[in-house]
DNA sequence: AGCACGCCGACT
DNA sequence: GTCGGCGTGCTC
């Protein structure tokens, strides 16, 4: 038998089929050593056949590692992946495992634990300790009744286990022990009746299908995707629910456990490589049948899957936007289709893009427009800050709000502040010569963090001295620039000295459970205000919330982005949805500069329908998705001059295509916003290629001229529908 | 990736 | 004359 092989190393020379001789009986799928280039490497057998075209004497494969780990399913996606994103084929595959699984720099963790000779009788045991060794006689009775004991708790005993052992009585036995991932939530939520939209909701998707479930903020989705899966389990097939965030899926871990128990696996970016690699494995071994997590659970090797459900699916954090690109929606929509399984996308606001495909008929609408128990959804408060303004208040917090957050306080209850710009001011300028202060490596003003005194570069993460005066023209007079998270937490620090605030944002959610830890302890009512950016906004479900303050709504409308409507848009209506989830009524008080904006007007009706109906109308007239796809082509490199003609190269080629191609809306090639980023020049094509069935075959012409330039020190990437244009 | 091969500048 | 700079090419 010959094995096509795909060598682990990410590099385009190399990514292509090598054959090597399998011997006699070998699994495609299966991980794999090989002598490549008169070195030990590791590859991944793909395929395998009977001959092979090559020429030369083929190697043979020195061993198999781990037989068949990567199954039939997830070869058909590397090809589907490796196709539709341009990836690497290796890339695709390093998706499918744990990180650090290769080079077995991951295992399953051992443990030393003691417990009773199985050789040796219980009785016999008893006998010869009746008279001495009362101690030892008792751990003897507690072994016997609970079986073992972990080594580390032994030390309790010291001697005792000692003596015990050298008698022979006890014997020490390495075991694999799991790492699994703490959540400090406590939310116990018991089973109640479904509604009958509920119950609506859930036979039809039990029925099989792909569906849009738009369901307004505390209408119960979540319990109908525990029904659901409940169901699909009891039928032996497994489940997998994406959540937006990392931090949400402790939550709803703790959740799923009271229900469903350790049937339930947690993957994402933020566990442990141990933790990653046990929960990976349980699911691999079937201990476990339904996994929760962020985009990169879709890989999870679910045998067999019988729903795949995207809660908030129209948020961006599907989609990974950093090497290897892709769509975790469109992933679990090959998993559907290869499982014959039910795919669920879940929202409150779903992307314009999914409503129209629902509308063309790709998903089945199912609508859950009220709250369980008839809770209406908060009454938003639109304040006008240029009024605050011009009554004299130019502080942070309008009058409404702070009249607000006193009453919430004087109650006993608990607010959120919303704010999407972390740090203290977004810039720090001169006065008198109008210096900014800028990042060495990209062409960005750095945000002042008061916190740690210094300055930080929000792009590639530099951090450098705080100035205390202007080092262009020495004046001492600095102006701060907007308003982030950590000022706003000041303020209300200086107007409530004795409300405790919590600041959750990029900056305190760093290291290890960083969100949980947050989070756990406003749940606990440990703080009475929690300060923060987008992460606050999404599903989490704290019953004492009553207020929920928006700082500076405007901030995501004036995005040089198509989409910057929808998603403030989205963003209202999220953050708006975290107030008065329990039995208290919530108020929402939304500050901003554009009070008559029909974004906030139709945000304050909860207006869905409205809004898409204004959005897709514009879409069409200008011409965007999803009527049309975005290519980016983006050019980085140090020499300003090289990525310039690279660009310009590749520029006129997709020229001289779009000339006879009637696919293109628009095409153009410039700079890019933020012109330099970790000192390397950027430049971009932008085409908009319209959405039909030409558009496949477009695009990977797209991707072909795209690729032949090769010039030392700069790098071409190519990518649909961007979510950022930086 | 990583290592060999190869073709031009500074040195004993 | 030769040591060595790292650009280029190859890997079943």
């Amino acid at each position: 038998m010959i094995a096509e092989v795909i060598i682990d190393i990410s590099n385009d020379d190399v990514d292509r089929i090598f054959d090597y001789d399998a011997g006699g009986d070998i699994k495609i799928g299966s991980r794999v050593k090989v002598s490549f280039l008169n070195r030990k490497m590791q590859g991944y057998v793909i395929n395998l056949k009977e001959k092979s075209d090559f020429d030369g004497k083929l190697k043979s494969i020195e061993e198999v590692l781990d037989e068949g780990i990567i199954g039939n399913e997830f070869l058909r996606l590397m090809d589907f992946m490796t196709a539709k994103y341009n990836l690497r084929k290796i890339d695709a595959l390093h998706l499918f495992l744990p990180p650090n699984m290769r080079d077995g720099k991951i295992g399953e963790l051992k443990r030393k634990f003691v417990e009773l000779n199985p050789e040796i009788s219980y009785d016999d045991m008893v006998c010869a300790l009746q008279k001495r060794g009362k101690r030892q006689l008792e751990l003897v009775e507690t072994l016997s009744s609970e079986g073992e004991y972990l080594s580390t708790i032994t030390a309790l005993y010291g001697s005792t286990v000692k003596t015990l052992i050298k008698k022979g009585f006890l014997i020490v036995a390495k075991k694999a022990v799991r790492r699994e991932p703490k959540t400090s939530f406590e939310t116990p939520k018991p089973e109640f009746e479904l509604t009958d939209t509920q119950k609506k909701c859930m036979d039809e998707i039990l029925r099989g299908g792909s569906f849009l479930l738009h369901g307004v903020t505390g209408s119960g989705k979540t319990e109908v995707y525990m029904r659901v899966i409940e169901n699909v389990i009891k039928n032996g097939k497994s489940a997998v629910m994406l959540v937006p965030e990392i931090s949400l899926t402790a939550q709803f871990y703790k959740l799923f456990k009271d229900r469903f128990f350790d049937n339930v696996a947690i993957i994402h970016s933020g566990l442990s490589a141990g933790e990653r690699f046990d929960e990976w494995m349980r699911v691999l071994n079937g201990e476990a049948s339904i996994v929760i997590g962020a985009r990169s659970a879709i890989f999870a090797p679910l045998n067999d899957i019988g729903v795949i459900i995207i809660d908030e699916e129209h948020d961006g954090s599907y989609i990974s936007e950093s090497n290897p690109r892709y769509d975790a929606k469109e992933i679990a929509a090959f998993r559907a289709k290869y499982n014959g399984a039910a795919l669920v996308f879940g929202s409150a606001t779903p992307s314009i893009e999914t409503y129209y495909d629902m509308k063309k008929g790709a998903y089945k609408l199912l609508s859950m427009p009220e709250r369980v128990n008839n809770r209406c959804m908060p009454e938003i408060e639109i304040v006008d800050m240029c009024r605050e303004i011009r009554a004299g208040n130019t502080g942070l917090l309008s009058g409404r709000l702070d009249e607000e957050l006193s009453k919430t306080l004087a109650e006993g209850n608990q607010a959120m502040i919303y704010l999407n710009r972390r740090g203290y001011s977004s810039f720090v300028m001169c006065r008198a010569c109008g210096y900014v202060a800028k990042c060495s490596e990209c062409d960005i003003s750095l945000t002042y963090h008061k916190d740690d005194d210094i300055l930080k570069c929000h792009y590639c993460g530099k951090k450098f001295f705080m100035i205390s005066q202007c080092p262009e023209c020495g004046s001492k007079n600095l102006r701060y620039g907007k308003t982030g998270t950590e000022k706003v937490v000041g303020e209300i620090n200086r107007l409530f000295p004795k409300a405790r605030v919590l600041r959750m944002d990029n900056d305190t959610t760093r290291g290890k459970d960083g969100h949980d830890k947050i989070l756990g302890a406003f749940a606990k009512k440990e703080a009475d205000i929690l300060v923060g950016t987008q992460m606050i906004a999404k599903g989490h479900d704290f019953p004492n919330v009553t207020l929920v303050g928006i700082l500076d709504a405007d901030m995501s409308l004036y995005f040089s982005d198509y989409r910057s409507n929808e998603r403030t848009f989205q963003l209202m209506t999220q953050v708006a949805g975290r107030a008065g989830r329990e039995k208290k009524s919530g108020a929402v008080i939304l500050q901003t500069y554009a009070p008559g904006h029909y974004v906030f007007k139709l945000a304050r009706r909860y207006d869905f329908e409205s809004f898409y109906q204004k959005e897709i109308n514009s879409r069409e007239v200008t011409k965007y998705p999803p009527f049309t796809v975005i290519v980016r082509v983006l050019v980085t490199g140090e020499e300003d001059a090289a990525a310039m003609g690279v660009v310009r190269k590749i520029y006129n080629g997709i020229k001289e295509y779009a000339k006879e191609s009637q696919s293109f809306a628009y095409l153009n090639a410039m700079r890019s916003p933020i012109t330099r980023i970790q000192n390397k020049y950027r430049y971009q094509i932008l085409m908009r290629i319209r959405n039909d069935e030409n558009k496949d075959g477009v695009i990977q012409r797209i991707y072909a001229l795209a690729d032949v330039e090769k010039i030392k020190n700069t790098t071409v990437f190519t990518e649909i529908n961007p979510q950022s244009l930086v």
